[in-house]
RNA sequence: CGGGCUGUAGUGUAAUGGUAGCAUAAACGCUUUGGGAGCGUUUGGCCCGAGUUCGAAUCUCGGCAGCCCGACCA
């Protein structure tokens, strides 16, 4: 991508209605557009980086046999009543209009249209286990949105629902999942703990919370750095200073970032909708269900908030927008020959490269975008490095510049 | 939804009852080029409505919007 040809410029200054470090980075970047309070468009740079985000969650979600479907936004009415969520708990937080007459709501989870779709097609014993999940925008009517994409009113979500046949079959898929969303988070640079959470009317089984330790964020939880017991403050038995009830460490306080769930459904929403099966014995048994979020929109924020610095944006590697961001630093013709040459040659690699080939920046303002904007590493081609054939590779997260032959360079990002 | 704070060029700010100013961005020209460059010229603004007043960005009331705290939140 010509950085000439960019969609967006960065600003130098935060609006004023943005306290939230990780709105104010991304705004000021040029990743997303605020339209109000917990509203966001996603502007070139940071639709790539929600894809790439999406996809990680896609690639992940097919490893553990989950199918992407597409379900519908609009929630019928009747089926909401029948799981007596239309105007309690979840179903509170649902916009709602009139369609014809009739009322409708915006889907803020899809619990009920899954179970109604897996009627049609799922009778059998034989035709569990199975897993759907979907990448959809999310409408809820938060009271009051806040901490720019961490808590907004339209978010992305990724929604996962497992069928079973039984309560031993899902709580083997449900540690399978609990590994798989270690693994996307990890690849999206976030450490999360996972935290038995509260049912909030979704399960009276224990959930539990997938949790990024992080001063923005607005739970709070109580964990062993040994790794092996966190608690919701909300649901806790424990408190800071306790020692854990399993490894006898002392358990210690943090702010932190909800970033997904996992929610063992059993029978609730099978029972209400009517979603049976016929088992090995010929009867007929409610299915049990499962259901997982991850936030891919949420996921971005935390990921600003965890990786940044006073000069802005450090994305972890696999969710930059771009891997290299190639930075012509004068105008003279042999250093954009060079520079063009270098940014085709990374690109016939497969490199994803941002080209600042724009004209009539000083050096300075060039690396200030560089290093608002994150992109994991900086190449710099300039008069002092075309002297020594060479070009500057320096990383987003380190101080050190070296020197490599423009020559190497194809090889150096090869492997 | 309760409480608090705030709305001034695209963005950030100043003017506290009396000529809307500064910075930045944008446009043009010349110079400049290793950490947000200089000079000159130009464009562009008081959230909306009512009231008080000779006169309102400024005071009052209403609305709308945003932020923060709380309540709420798979």
């Amino acid at each position: 991508m010509l950085q000439s040809q960019l969609f967006t410029e960065t600003t130098k200054e935060a609006p004023r209605d943005e306290k939230s470090l990780n709105a104010k980075l991304l705004i000021r970047a040029g990743f997303v557009h605020k339209e109000m309070a917990g509203v966001y468009s996603y502007l070139p740079l940071g639709l790539l980086v929600l894809r790439k985000i999406q996809d990680i969650i896609r690639e992940e979600m097919e490893k553990i046999g989950g199918q992407e479907i597409l379900m519908s936004v609009f929630q019928p009415k009747d089926l909401w009543l029948k799981t007596d969520r239309w105007s309690k708990g979840i179903g509170k937080d649902m916009f709602k209009c009139k369609l014809n007459g009739s009322e409708v709501g915006l889907g803020p989870t899809h619990e009920e249209i899954v179970t109604r779709i897996l009627k049609s097609y799922l009778s059998s014993y034989r035709d569990l286990p199975k897993s759907v999940f979907q990448i959809q925008t999310k409408f809820r009517k938060e009271l009051r949105a806040k901490s720019g994409l961490l808590r907004g009113r339209e978010f992305d979500m990724k929604d996962l629902y497992s069928f079973h046949s039984s309560e031993e079959d899902f709580e083997k898929y449900y540690k399978i999942v609990i590994k798989s969303y270690h693994k996307v988070l990890g690849r999206c640079g976030l450490r999360a703990i996972l935290t038995e959470a509260s049912g909030k009317g979704f399960t009276s089984s224990t959930p539990h919370e997938f949790q990024v330790i992080a001063p923005a964020g607005e739970d709070t939880i109580f964990y062993c750095l040994g790794g092996d017991f966190s608690q919701n403050k909300e649901v806790a038995k424990v408190k800071a200073g306790d020692k854990c009830p399993i490894c006898q460490k002392t358990l210690i306080e943090e702010k932190s970032i909800e970033v997904g769930n996992i929610f063992p459904l059993g029978i609730k929403y099978s029972e209400a909708l009517g979603a049976y099966f016929t088992d090995k014995d010929g009867k007929k048994k409610p299915i049990t269900m499962g259901c997982y979020g991850l936030g891919p929109s949420r996921i971005m924020g935390a990921a600003v908030e965890i990786h940044h610095d006073s000069k802005g944006i450090i994305w972890p590697g696999e969710i930059a927008p771009f891997q290299v961001h190639l930075i012509q630093l004068q105008e003279n013709p042999e250093i954009k020959k060079k520079s063009r040459e270098i940014y085709d040659t990374l690109l016939k690699t497969g490199i994803e490269v941002l080209y600042d080939d724009r004209d009539g920046k000083s050096p300075g303002e060039k690396f200030a975008d560089a290093d608002l904007i994150g992109i994991p590493w900086r190449i710099v081609v300039s008069e002092r490095t075309l002297e020594k054939d060479s070009v500057e590779l320096k990383r987003r997260d380190k101080e050190e510049i070296k020197l490599v032959k423009t020559k190497e360079l194809q090889t150096f990002f090869k492997s």
